[in-house]
DNA sequence: CAGAGAATTTGAAGGTGAGTCATAATTTGT
DNA sequence: ACAAATTATGACTCACCTTCAAATTCTCTG
């Protein structure tokens, strides 16, 4: 009999639907005031139904994470500009040691399909001679242009510290760092003069196509 | 006469003794279990006494962190390693934003000095022809190496992420990553060959220097 | 140096919100 | 139709940040 399937069915769909309803949550009203209880109330359930699917606040937040990242993030990101804040909240290690296990292992395999593309290119670009390994792996290689993704959205979160040194556009720089770390290991696949016109046309159009959410004065 | 002053004097002590009594908890027990209560106690003070030196618990750990950069980066670092990790919550839009402006502020001053540092160093290099700006101003590019470093300790932060794609040694590999990115700008002041054996003794000099608290496998 | 008055300290009480668990409601199997 | 098992509920507990009225200490004048 497929009770049993309609159960987990069912089980599966709520489990969204508090996902969902957390999302729209803070969307509305940002992390900082989000309540467990307020996710049930929207929800139309009870708390202890709420969590028993989710071992603490921290594992909810874990789970939102990992699902931007396995809705392939570009598109994710435009819909749900808040998605780096509350990542950037989640790997902090308050927040990621608080999750439960089996929430980071799910969170961890959600990246592996992104990390398979990543490598791929590079590996791809080794063997077209385009880029020199230097003696490191793939993923290493790829370490660098994410830290720097990373990091970026940590500096443009923490309110006035890159205004207060007049860095405007920051994504925009963003790319061109990215552009001269791929230059500094001799792959020049997109361009080779940095700041041809070329060049910049098309930072704008992935910014504007990316990251038009979260910092919209780039049109 | 000069109570006023003695006044204020003794004040400062307090905050400073405050801060020091956190650090020395958050050393022990790290930054989850950290309470005003346990501080106050820790320190032979009331929790109003506390509160008359910080506005919020957020307010503290923003005071903390400006005190790490106020004491130049490395040595602090050296001594603190829980230091990275602090600054991580930190610059979280949940934790600054709750902290008040005015240490928020006082957080932007205190890493001016270090800036003007990081600004005059790429002057220079512009000047001595090393570096060519490409239309970009100095702290700009700066921000890039800056990116790079926030973006490798939030990865190394959360625990399992950089393991699980074989990344290991992440501080070696942020270091090789800046130099690429520097490379990328033309700048080549340390080293032109990226792997050449002065190149990673270099690199592990750094390391052992400054990163050894945290991560001591590079001895 | 007494003692009024200002300034500071204190910690118990208040408030908020995460997480629990005994009870109620529902579903399943006979 | 009913008993047993499963699941949902939300009032309650508990932990911890923050406040504030009372107690204490300090300052300055007569």
């Amino acid at each position: 009999m497929g009770t049993r399937e309609r159960r987990q069915r069912q089980f599966a769909e709520r489990e969204q639907l508090f996902l969902d309803t957390a999302r729209n949550l803070i969307e509305e009203g940002g992390l900082l005031p989000l309540q467990m209880t307020r996710i049930a109330e929207a929800a139309e359930y009870a708390v202890g139904t709420l969590y028993q699917h989710f071992a603490s606040k921290e594992d909810l937040l874990v789970a939102l994470t990992t699902e931007g990242v396995r809705e392939h993030g570009a598109l994710f990101v435009r819909r749900h500009p808040q998605y780096f804040r509350i990542a950037q909240y989640v790997f902090c290690e308050v927040v990621w040691g608080a999750a439960s296990a089996q929430r980071r292992q799910e969170m961890l395999e959600a990246n592996e399909p992104l990390a398979e593309i990543v490598v791929s290119i590079v590996e791809e670009a080794v063997t077209a001679g385009d880029l020199d390994p230097r003696g490191l792996a793939p993923m290493e290689l790829a370490v660098g242009s994410w830290a720097l993704v990373v990091g970026t959205h940590n500096l443009v979160h923490a309110e006035g510290v890159l205004s207060d040194f007049d860095v405007h556009e920051p994504y925009l720089l963003m790319c061109q760092h990215i552009q001269a770390l791929l230059n500094g290991y001799g792959w020049t696949p997109l361009a080779d003069a940095f700041d041809s016109a070329a060049m910049r046309a098309l930072i704008d159009r992935i910014i504007s196509e990316v990251f038009d959410d979260l910092c919209p004065t780039h049109g």
